[in-house]
DNA sequence: ACCTGAACACCGTTCAAGT
DNA sequence: ACCTGAACACCGTTCAAGT
């Protein structure tokens, strides 16, 4: 499923996995199989259901079968974020770097991004903590062409070389958290069904500001403050720019 | 080691736990203990070793007598978050509400809750993706009591109970996309050691700009951006409070 | 009251063996 | 060339039994 229409995506960023046995594309097993299937199996049944066997299982095959295509789990949850993190390429939205400008093609970037949190909530947070392979990739921007390209966009827009790092800095963190923060939100009353009777609702009473606020606090305003959010970030990027080239602000 | 001089810190915040027997004290076992034991072990160790069985013989003593005092592994790693983000209540430079206003008090939380991120690297993960209890709990603001805080803080300053809200979801936010990228960023080439021979640097060829701003982007501004993006976030808070409480903008 | 031994079902992973 | 069966070391968890 993910990964569509682009033959070579995963070629170009050096994959943390070893190449595999070429895609014999009809019956039998391949590694994109493998990767895909196991991102479904994911946004299924949760990371934690996630077995070597169980994969196997879902393929129709045995567990040690998938040790052709993957070396270990390590390296299967390695290849899954990869894989979600490549969707971005499938995206026609994010594509064509600059035709609005900077601020254009940022925004159209954090939204892919959004989309892709959304659409895998139970893989976010694995994108979000895996141990990545180089201290300036940060997620969730964890493919080196997205890095370049976020970079030439900026450095092209007239940012310096440390405006355009910060920038980098600055935006990552930003969609880190609030990503995070907004599918952690989405999954909460999910799982498990335990007593019905007992409502788990934690008793309020020792705090009667958060008690007063919890209407309020339940609410979904992720959509508009990630809009919101983003937007005052773009406005701050622009003060990283040198003072030609950055338009008057309106008062 | 954590929840120092706090004899009932945990009793407040409805815990995770049961309670567990009552602290002998002495010698033998203890709730307290082995959460403790918890943390220590993964401070040392990282998560991944973390197993019933070899917290067990941490503490001298076999798997199945923890059982007496954590339902099970996810509870007890519940209560290692517990007792983690609970340190913020021992850490002096953040108690006293409001001496300073609204932007002190929420410099003082967030610099503690850094301190902890920074103090806990291998346990930070598990703060931020732990599913919480409650919709509007937000890592890593995960206790009631400091939620019931921070918002009292902003509301008796002024702040309308909307903007309250707002102010928390943006700085858990905040501190959630900045302290998981600062310890994520620390952690990188630690951990086995591979074959040494093959430096495992990624070839940069194909990625021109990245490899010019390489050496930029391997710098570690963590704490000059941490403190540069706080002071902007509180500004725009800033913007949240009606008007007449709002200091004239110099300039 | 507190801990242990033995047991159960299930992991990840290796490897010789099948086809 | 690709998959499997059997095996190994190790999990989390239960429970009757020890002291």
């Amino acid at each position: 499923m993910p990964d569509r229409d682009t033959p070579q995506a995963r070629r170009g960023a050096a994959s943390v996995l070893p190449a595999g046995p070429p895609g014999s594309d009809r019956a039998g097993l391949d590694q994109r199989r493998v990767l895909g299937s196991a991102v479904e199996f994911i946004d299924e049944h949760g990371l934690r259901e996630l077995t070597m066997r169980r994969l196997g299982a879902h393929l129709g095959v045995e567990a040690m079968a998938l040790y052709r295509y993957v070396p270990g789990r390590e390296a299967l949850l390695d290849g899954v974020v990869e894989v979600v993190v490549d969707e971005l390429y499938g995206d026609p939205d994010v594509h064509l770097e600059a035709t609005g400008g900077w601020q254009d093609y940022l925004q159209r970037l954090a939204h892919g991004l959004r989309r892709i949190a959304l659409a895998h909530p139970e893989v976010f947070p694995l994108v979000a903590t895996r141990p990545p392979a180089a201290p300036w990739v940060r997620p969730p921007l964890r493919s080196l062409r997205w890095i370049e390209s976020f970079l030439r966009a900026m450095t092209s827009s007239g940012f310096s070389d440390d405006a355009a790092a910060a920038a980098y800095r600055a935006f990552s963190s930003f969609l880190l958290g609030y990503l995070l923060l907004e599918i952690s939100g989405k999954g909460v009353e999910t799982g498990p069904v335990d007593e019905p009777d007992v409502p788990a609702t934690t008793d309020l009473a020792p705090y009667p500001t958060l008690r007063r606020l919890e209407p309020l606090l339940s609410q979904d305003r992720a959509a508009e403050d990630f809009e919101l959010s983003l937007e005052a970030l773009l406005e701050r990027m622009e003060l990283l720019l040198p003072p030609r080239r950055r338009p008057r602000r309106k008062s």
